[in-house]
DNA sequence: AATACAGTTGAACAATTGTTCAACTGTTTG
DNA sequence: CAAACAGTTGAACAATTGTTCAACTGTATT
């Protein structure tokens, strides 16, 4: 028997086959997934879920999350990589915002999950 | 100086407060986070992607994730603790579903989102 | 009653990852 | 030009977590 699948020949073969056909590319739920992880950390979510409600710095940011400046940085990095954020700068300072629109549905829905 | 955070003296105390209070609360940023932790797992998302086709037995999933019956097993209690699935023996079998629409239309918009 | 199959469980292991620390760059101000 | 502030970077560390392994339970079949 094989050891790592179980004998198929016994159950639903005409099911797993038909799911197969069906189910996402690999590279579509590896994009999934990478998109659920990069929402899954508690500080880079705290920080789009700040963004969605106006622009901030860095500074803002470390305030509302209470995260120092290099952990938000290292996460500000991450966030733009994932094309959710962009930045621009003024002075010394750097302001983020949300970079598209597709991040607010996806808080938007989870929010209403989470909350019944 | 504080090391955790930046003088804000400096830097909009008026945006961070705004922000401060129309910030979700801590729970429900920390059940997000755990919701999207959970879609995160590249092996639970192809099965929350495979039940979304129809009802299937571990050892179903088995064959389309490639997983052992062990590693399965492990990741449907998630889900089920996560109450995203629900599941039913039946004879030697244990078939599982999709707990809730929640779920669907969680995948649903991920899955635009990384179709641009 | 014995065997086979589907699934569960807990410990151990390896891999991933978020934070910290220290040193750094870039910009403004005195 | 020097000091102060905002942010960046890379290495190290700790914590989390998914898989494996081995032993187990429960159900059906002979």
């Amino acid at each position: 028997m094989n050891k790592f699948t179980c004998s198929v020949d016994q159950v639903h073969k005409d099911r797993v086959e038909a799911v197969r056909e069906r189910l996402e590319d690999p590279e579509t739920t590896e994009r999934m997934s990478t998109l659920f992880s990069t929402f899954s950390d508690p500080t880079r979510l705290r920080i789009l879920l700040a963004l969605q409600k106006m622009e901030l710095c860095g500074c803002d940011l470390c305030e509302i999350t209470g995260a120092t400046k290099s952990a938000i940085s290292h996460q500000m990095r991450i966030l733009k990589i994932a094309n959710l954020v962009k930045s621009r700068r003024q002075g010394k300072q750097v302001f983020y915002s949300l970079a598209d629109q597709h991040v607010v549905e996806l808080l938007k829905t989870a929010l209403e999950h989470v909350k019944e």
